[in-house]
DNA sequence: AGCACGCCGACT
DNA sequence: GTCGGCGTGCTC
């Protein structure tokens, strides 16, 4: 018999700590690592997971307190937990930080509460039943012992008040039970008929299952808007769900629509389990169990999702993988496409990265710049035609130096005619302009005085419906004011520049008869009001949709005829490293949203610099040349993905100490012949949400080890604690 | 991340 | 004379 030896089991918290701490367990087994426990921590008690391995730097055996509670939540998986320490290597994230990622919340570690339910008691019969008697005893059957009925349920059904059921279980005549109603998320099923694929079609599709059969590879799914890619994927899932392995679908948040839900149910019949921002927190602790418990066959789900506890992955798929959205800013900064990458090695299974305007990244690994050789295991799967016969939009630039609009507007005249006869011909239009609110700029007539945010260095955006000025970077707002606070002056408010509000007011005034819809974050809050707007649109309800990036992604309207860009030139101003890049995959992806059935659509883009490179590109159709100048332009600055880039951001409330911390940084820099470390400069918005920010950038070679530069350099670093360091590697902004 | 311990200004 | 500010440091 074997005496009960206490174990040491590390235990990382969801801390900013880099280490587990060890604790003891009283009775034998140490708990498998991935256990969550729940150990006092200083005053406090705090859920952490085992670690796989010990603290490095042990502490004495009598010190150590002891683990209070095993939580039997399944463990998270040992390549959740591999995964987990990549990130923290790849970032310099502390690894108690990316823990927090990993716990979705607290709540999810509960099990679903059980609900009351009834079902027939031993009473028998009474001789007279009342009718609302004789209808609950009806609806949950004559037989005793049958499958009882939630308590909201026989409610709604027999039309019997919460009361009433009481009154009847005290009778004798109904028995209460309790249930557990969570019977999993449905299946869906890979042996349905996949949808009609044409030929080229068929050839990626029958790639991508080769790559989930080999378990591995990266496959670029580059096709242009309406070429199927979705579908081609949809055929890698039915292969590894066939296989009995699971998969994971990243979309960006706002592509997690009803559309693509819809198409996945065609499919497969059943819908995927959904990860997103906007679960309730029952549903988030359903679908976390559904997933750590391996029910969940297929999730899909926005940047988050990927740290999921997901066992036996047969495949990832990251869908319009250049999307900005899958760069989280907060919280542990990290790129979701990447960082997938090192998750489906982690886990044995390919990954296949969709887009029709694959990011800079991805083209140079892909080997299509045809800078570099592919990496290894890559390989670029192109789907050139449209599905259907519809033919490309015809993309024209307007001068809008040749086309000045009338003054106080902002289409030209070309646009404004493109619009009417749109409407004439009984077709949609929309215009696309990326800026929220009704203008960007509001001053006073009588002295210029200019209204700014007080915690940012931004201009305050003018927003009409709601009459208010409000800051777009942080939650600053204020009533539009009656006088000027600087000179006195009454009703001297002058708003300044184009946002989609003013747009939409010109188009009312042009064309009164059109049906307008407004789509920004401020008009459509949530979800489905979005989706909505989205299902309004496809249903010919709106002639003429104004709107910001949102109504770039993957939207399909087929009575789409005419697209607007009211400013091209709006990204490229700046400076920005990925300002031309960004403002190709904006633009071109709006543009795909013309004419995508029968009917031609035409692009029409407004601006002031038709010759830049960006324009050129998009006008000609010619994206590959594009993406060749643009590598050539990177590789000539030694900029990603050429280069390696991390930037380092110091921010606190008080400007010298920042400024001040952010010189010292840089003076202690260590030499090396291959990174150069430029700045500290101010960032380009110096006051954010009311912390002064400054920024060194380090420059390396592509074969520099970064990280392992950047610890040794920010690890002897002590600041006060009133400076903040974040470190951002391969940032996408400069902001 | 909390929370405690530790040294300097305005109050019962 | 104290109460309390938040600056530094620790938590197995």
């Amino acid at each position: 018999m074997a005496f009960p030896v206490p174990v040491i089991v590390p235990v990382l918290l969801p801390l900013p700590l880099d280490q587990p701490y060890d604790y003891l367990l009283a009775n034998g087994d140490a708990p498998s690592p991935g256990s969550f426990v729940v150990v006092p921590f200083g005053p406090r008690e705090l859920l952490g997971i085992v670690w796989s391995r010990r603290s490095p730097r042990p502490v004495a055996t009598a010190r150590l307190k002891s683990v209070q509670t095993v939580l039997d939540t399944p463990p998270l998986p040992p390549t959740l937990l591999a995964f987990m320490q990549t990130v923290a290597d790849h970032t310099l994230t502390p690894l108690g930080q990316v823990l927090r990622l990993a716990i979705a919340s607290t709540s999810a570690l509960a099990p679903a509460p059980l609900k009351l339910a009834y079902r027939r008691g031993p009473a028998p019969m009474p001789v007279k039943p009342s009718i609302v008697t004789a209808r609950v005893l009806a609806a949950v059957g004559e037989v005793p012992g049958e499958a009882p009925i939630v308590a909201a349920e026989l409610g709604k059904r027999a039309k019997a008040s919460a009361a009433a059921l009481r009154q009847l279980a005290l009778d004798g005549l109904l028995q209460a039970v309790e249930v557990d109603t969570d019977g999993g998320p449905a299946s869906p099923d890979p042996e349905r008929p996949p949808l009609a694929l044409d030929p080229q079609q068929e050839v990626a599709a029958a790639e991508l299952v080769a790559m989930v059969e080999a378990k591995s590879g990266v496959a670029l799914l580059d096709g242009v808007p309406g070429s199927g890619k979705t579908e081609v994927y949809f055929e890698a899932v039915a292969a590894a769900l066939r296989a009995g392995r699971k998969v994971l679908v990243l979309l960006p948040e706002i592509a997690l629509s009803a559309q693509w839900l819809e198409r996945f149910v065609r499919r497969f019949g059943e819908v995927p389990v959904a990860w997103h921002s906007g679960l309730t927190s029952a549903q988030r602790r359903d679908r976390w169990r559904w997933i750590a418990r391996g029910q969940a066959k297929v999730v899909v789900g926005a940047r988050s999702a990927l740290f999921l506890p997901l066992t036996d992955l047969g495949l990832i798929v990251v869908d319009e993988e250049h999307d900005q959205s899958f760069k989280q800013e907060e919280g542990g900064i990290y790129h979701a496409r990447d960082m997938a990458i090192r998750r489906a090695a982690i886990e044995g299974c390919p990954i296949v990265l969709a887009s029709a305007t694959p990011s800079l990244e991805t083209i140079l690994a892909a080997g299509l710049g045809g800078h570099v050789e592919p990496e290894a295991n890559w390989r670029h799967l192109h789907l050139p035609a449209r599905h259907g016969t519809a033919p490309a939009a015809a993309l024209e630039l307007i001068d809008l130096r040749r086309q000045r609009p009338p003054r106080g507007a902002f289409l030209s005249v070309r646009l404004r005619q493109a619009l009417q006869d749109t409407l004439e011909r009984d077709g949609q239009s929309l215009l696309f302009l990326n800026r929220r609110g009704y203008a960007p700029l509001a001053l006073c007539r009588a002295c210029g005085h200019r209204f700014r945010c007080p915690n940012c260095s931004a201009w305050l955006t003018a927003h009409r419906l709601r009459r208010r000025l409000q800051c777009h970077h942080c939650g600053y707002g204020m009533p539009e004011p009656a006088h000027c606070p600087s000179c006195g002056t009454v009703d001297s408010l002058a708003l300044s520049g184009p946002g989609v509000e003013r747009v939409a007011e010109e188009v009312r005034q042009l064309l009164p008869e059109a049906r307008i819809a407004v789509m920004t974050s401020d008009t459509v809050g949530t979800a489905n009001a979005a989706e909505a707007l989205v299902a309004a649109m496809a249903a010919r309800e709106v002639d003429i949709l104004i709107g910001t990036q949102m109504v770039a992604k993957g939207h399909h309207f087929p009575d789409l005829l005419t697209v607007g860009v009211i400013d091209a030139d709006l990204g490229l101003a700046g400076g920005d490293l990925r300002a031309s890049e960004r403002t190709f995959q904006l633009l071109y992806q709006v543009a795909g949203r013309a004419g995508r059935e029968a009917r031609a659509g035409r692009v029409l883009v407004q601006t002031h610099v038709p010759d830049h490179p960006v324009l050129q590109a998009l006008a000609s159709g010619d994206r590959d040349r594009f993406l060749q100048v643009e590598l050539a332009e990177r590789q000539e600055a030694g900029m990603p993905p050429l280069g390696r880039l991390a930037a380092l951001i110091l921010s606190g409330p008080e400007r010298p100490l920042v400024e001040k911390a952010a010189r010292e940084l840089a003076r202690a820099a260590p030499f090396d012949p291959d990174i150069r470390v430029l700045g500290p400069a101010q960032a380009p918005i110096a006051l954010l949400r009311g912390r002064w920010r400054e920024r060194l950038l380090v420059k390396a070679s592509a074969e520099v080890d970064l990280q392992a530069y950047l610890r040794g350099w920010l690890g002897a670093q002590k600041f006060s604690s009133k400076v903040m360091l974040t470190v951002d590697i391969d940032p996408q902004s400069f902001f």
